[in-house]
DNA sequence: ACCTGAACACCGTTCAAGT
DNA sequence: ACCTGAACACCGTTCAAGT
């Protein structure tokens, strides 16, 4: 009944979805594991390389099965994928930025969504750009709505949902024209899906424009020329 | 000569630009002041007080002037300082993001954002969700060239530049054909503001699409009818 | 092979007591 | 008013020593 890579890999994944990545100390998930702090590293050489395997498992299976349709709505798919990944864990697209180096399955991802993109005709350097902009874009979403929920979870929300009446009319007038239930779906996230896909096909709206052969003319589909064989 | 509060802002602002943000400890802070630990909580309530009174002064002065031109213009010039405001403080990025809740210098650039978007006429749901949009993206580009810069200050680069002869080319066939010469000006950001304008342009253009009046057509100026007063 | 015990060099925060 | 000294409850990491 030794310990296994396995349980502590898993031990600190619950961990994590419990308490949050603050609670996540090398200490604490000894006593979840029921060992001591210095176990932990016969497993794993230090706290990075813990939070590098955890990402990776996070970041699992998302490029299967391949994303349909054409180039624009793979790449669409993918981003869904990734943000679904993100927020099905606590702190997810924080504990995405500690990423030291990228593991295979950050990479897989990454050659999935260039593969998508240069189908839509354009040079390695505006594809890499292109598949920077969104990711950006998707652990900025997650961030942001990973960010409310845990100010929920601290009991900050009364703190949050009241600023509004801290904005001075004279001061912000845009902001405190918005109405309290735009605001407040937004800050309980409840609109959450449909901005982000607002803001995802936005951006992929912007980019189309700067590919070779979409901009103006619908993609058509390849003539069936085919038919003898 | 007693310690002011804003000798320990100034001295919390210089510790991060010169050791980074794992480097500011209330203890380090505290030595760098000449003083106890214990003396800063007299003028700060706590850490964060101190981290958000930083954030404060890193977006200072960003709304004036008033951005010039068309609303999209005016929006690219209020990213554009945002992004040279982050840049210009080490970490400014993932200090950033470290604002429990924004001061008013934050509220101001938000403000300005939404005044300027409002301008392409659409509704106060879709110009808080394209100013959210615009933000991660702001946020998302300064964190990523502020990491490799601290890898850079950490000697992990060769590790960095190095990724590229682990790509194994038929499992990663699409970035391992990307050119040596593209690849490392990425890496080392050379091509950052190019890049950074791209991506801001690319949005923009999507965001121009769900706007009201301004898809097709030029937005017109005001029609001079107020000739006669 | 796998873990304990104990240490090392740190953290943020509090607070009586000093001046 | 402003700070010290010292404590409290933590960190990540190392490593001889145990089994």
């Amino acid at each position: 009944m030794p310990l296994s890579r396995d349980e502590v890999l898993e031990g600190a994944l619950a961990l994590l979805d419990n308490e949050g990545l603050d609670a996540l100390t090398m200490r604490r998930l000894a006593k979840v594991l029921g060992v001591q702090a210095g176990a932990i590293y016969w497993h794993f050489a230090d706290k990075q390389a813990l939070l590098d395997a955890m990402i990776e498992v996070m970041l699992a299976g998302l490029v299967e099965p391949a994303p349909k349709g054409k180039w624009d709505e793979q790449v669409a798919e993918l981003m869904r994928r990734m943000a679904a990944a993100m927020l099905r864990l606590r702190d997810g697209a924080r504990l995405a930025t500690l990423t030291v180096r990228p593991g295979p399955n950050s990479l897989q991802i990454a050659e999935a969504v260039m593969q998508a993109l240069q189908k839509s005709g354009r040079s390695a350097q505006a594809t890499l750009w292109a598949g920077s902009v969104l990711g950006y874009y998707v652990l900025g979403y997650v961030t942001d709505l990973q960010a409310t929920e845990a100010a929920k979870a601290r009991g900050l929300m009364s703190a949050v949902r009241g600023l509004r009446d801290m904005l001075d009319p004279e001061q912000y007038p845009v902001m405190y024209g918005i109405s309290d239930t735009t605001l407040k779906q937004m800050i309980e996230g409840r609109d959450a899906s449909a901005r982000f896909e607002f803001g995802l096909q936005a951006i992929l709206r912007g980019l189309k424009a700067t590919a070779r052969g979409s901009s103006p003319t619908p993609a058509r589909r390849r003539p069936r020329t085919t038919r003898r064989r």
